[in-house]
DNA sequence: GCAACCCCCTTAACGTTGTTAAGTAGCCGA
DNA sequence: TCGGCTACTTAACAACGTTAAGGGGGTTGC
């Protein structure tokens, strides 16, 4: 249709357009035969600019990392210098929230492996905070990627869960687990707070990983 | 070959042979026509026991899910009764170490749904220790869920990294890693500590929950 | 004793997927 | 004008999940 020029086609357009479609038809229908038809392109084209399709989701999961980064460094902005709980939990806070942009993108994020080392700023620049705080650098780790896997955890789980937030998908029936649990009142109603206000539920389990954190400070 | 008498094939058969066949050559490899050959049958042939592969995967997930809470039962034995910190730490720990026992056992797990309510014993078993000792159910079950959370998010990225114990495969360069991260030396020297000794990891960051936990309920 | 039936599996095939092979239009330097 | 590089195309392949149709063997009904 359009008679592009230089029909050029570079890796950031196809990873663009894959990030979008995730969005419309999820992991399992994100094909390469769509992603390309989305780019006006056949699918054998991709492989110009991939090897397969692994080293696309792994471009896709480094993305979203690079995005959550830069949204990091803005929500930073906002937070005191020496605060390093607010820093703590604004990382952890924005790393939820990106994945959360995608549909499935706490198993996208998961399953890959960064192309490139952008990440490596942002982690070092976490670890700082803490370390200029009093940790050492082994406690500051430790206290980082506890975080960081309880976030991963409790997304991936979320993810699989909840309505789907772009199209009428309905999700898990708390209710009905709930009716099939009669046997085990405490199971019962325990799923009904697990899985019914996952804002809240995130923040309260980050709330008690920091104060594990603080203690062992302390000690 | 042998001919059976009466050649039945079970659910339970098919979903042992599945979970042995993962070991062998992972999520990826685990095609319907190989799980079938295992059990010298032809590939539609499941199609009478389970409604479709993800039918099967579920199954599989509740099968690990059974086995923890068996072995959460018999390592119960060696926990005095009242002693709610030596139970949440085994159930976490057993957790882990059943999902270990699969090659990619934390996806296959934390991908599906449970295709009946055998868990929700071990959960009211778990949240009842915890009500016991003082805690509220509500409070009870955030603690739960933010080291069930922890843990599935840590086997995840342990999983993903860690040469796989089943067969030559290599798995993560942690020294390559760190010459590429030069420039950020504390992400450099972070990688280090976070993939190398996974066991000791993972009790770091389960006692770091774990005291979050012992401080919210002393607060 | 035979026919009907149901259980459990087979063979065959379909559409879709990731991926490779081979060819080709447009551009660029010599 | 000539290769030669870039960035795609068309065609095709093997493997996958899945469905359709059929068949053998045991059990049941009469």
């Amino acid at each position: 249709m359009t008679p592009q020029k230089t029909p050029k086609l570079d890796r950031k357009q196809v990873v663009d357009a894959a990030l979008r479609l995730l969005n419309e038809v999820g992991l399992d229908g994100l094909t390469l035969r769509a992603i390309a038809a989305g780019l006006d392109v056949k699918a054998p084209a991709l492989y110009w600019h991939f090897k397969d399709k692994q080293a696309l989701l792994d471009e896709m999961a480094t993305e979203i990392m690079r995005r959550m980064t830069a949204r990091t460094a803005e929500a930073g902005g906002g937070t005191p210098a020496g605060d390093w709980r607010g820093t703590y939990l604004t990382t952890m806070r924005t790393l939820r929230a990106e994945l959360l942009r995608y549909r499935d993108g706490a198993k996208v994020y998961s399953g890959a492996r960064f192309t490139d080392t952008s990440y490596a700023a942002g982690l070092d620049a976490s670890l700082r905070v803490l370390i200029d705080a009093g940790f050492t650098l082994a406690t500051a780790t430790r206290a980082w990627y506890t975080a960081y896997s309880y976030t991963i955890g409790y997304v991936i789980e979320e993810q699989a869960m909840a309505p789907n937030p772009f199209d009428g998908d309905e999700g898990y029936d708390v209710e009905a687990r709930a009716d099939r649990l009669a046997e085990h009142p405490l199971a019962a109603e325990a799923g009904r707070a697990m899985f019914v206000d996952f804002d809240e539920g995130f923040e309260q389990g980050l709330a008690l990983v920091l104060a594990g954190v603080e203690s062992v400070l302390a000690g």
